[in-house]
DNA sequence: GTTGAGCGTT
């Protein structure tokens, strides 16, 4: 078969355009995308119905009869069904903490029950086998590994944290996590994960022992995190300030003053949420404001006035 | 008392 002009546009509307065929009469789909961008098939008009064409990997085959002179056009996938690069793929994740006597088989066990495992690895050292204390998973759902994130873990006997690597940069943790000032020793990273959850899925809670006036809070979804910077929240009566977690390592004297000195004409954002959570528990004197009934943005909680 | 523990021999 030689090479022919196949007639086809976007819609059934649209101006066509003629597109060359290969040697075996088949049109490539890459012949098809280079023109009509995420078109994923042809189909045409047979009798007044639409009858579409043939598929193979990388190409589309013509109807029985051959081309013919029929008017085609393209088919593209519906845009709300998750393709291969459009779901979240899964990352491999760390799992810290594992007890010294540890092994893979343990590990792959435990998190099996969150879905089917691609990879598991304990560290070792190289010279003496010794476990290392963390190893090394992967999961081939995503589904699963939102489920294995956002928990701790019971393992041996031990409790273990899984995260996301820092290496592999990309879902670093870096936008995904907030710092949280003010806190007191009251606050226990139960409470601000309970609070902080209801804003998205937490992964991460660090409250430095021994006690220190600040915790970290890490979302799945770095838009969470950077939605809550700036802003001051009263959890369980206190009055934490959230703002933009700085790299580990970084720190050389903050040069926040210029980005401070422009934000304190605005007025600050002050939530409190679930409304009447801390009521119920030992609060300050400060508590007869009755704030805490209003919309979240209604009316900004002060603790000095 | 407002910036964190630990991060991958191939």
């Amino acid at each position: 078969m030689s090479i022919e002009y196949v007639v086809v546009s976007e819609g059934e509307q649209d101006e066509p355009i003629e597109l060359p065929t290969e040697e075996d009469g088949s049109l490539l789909l890459s012949t098809i995308s280079a023109q009509f961008v995420g078109a994923s098939g042809l189909k045409y008009r047979a009798g007044g119905r639409l009858r579409g064409l043939r598929l193979t990997e990388d190409r589309v085959l013509p109807p029985a009869e051959g081309w013919g002179a029929h008017r085609y056009f393209c088919a593209f996938p519906r845009v709300d069904i998750p393709t291969a690069t459009t779901r979240p793929r899964c990352s491999d994740l760390i799992v810290l903490g594992l007890p010294w006597k540890t092994g893979e088989e343990t590990v792959r066990e435990y998190f099996s029950t969150f879905g089917d495992l691609l990879m598991v690895q304990v560290k070792r050292d190289t010279k003496t086998g010794l476990s290392k204390g963390f190893g090394f998973i992967k999961f081939a759902e995503y589904d699963a590994q939102l489920r294995a994130l956002g928990r701790r873990h019971m393992i041996d006997g031990r409790w273990c944290d899984v995260r996301i690597p820092n290496s592999k940069d990309g879902s670093s943790a870096a936008h995904r996590k907030v710092f949280v000032g003010r806190c007191t020793e009251s606050l226990t990273a139960d409470d601000l994960r309970e609070y902080f959850g209801a804003f998205g899925q937490v992964t991460d809670v660090f409250v430095p022992k021994p006690f220190r006036a600040f915790s970290f809070v890490t979302f799945l979804d770095p838009e969470v995190a950077q939605s809550l910077c700036g802003q001051d929240h009263v959890i369980k009566g206190v009055s934490v300030n959230i703002s933009t977690a700085s790299p580990k390592r970084e720190h050389s004297g903050r040069s926040q003053l210029l980005g401070w000195s422009l934000l304190e004409g605005a007025a600050p954002r002050v939530y409190s949420w679930p409304p009447d959570a801390w009521q119920h528990s030992a609060h300050s004197a400060h508590s007869a404001h009755s704030h805490s009934t209003a919309p979240p943005d209604a009316k900004p909680y002060l603790k000095y006035e």
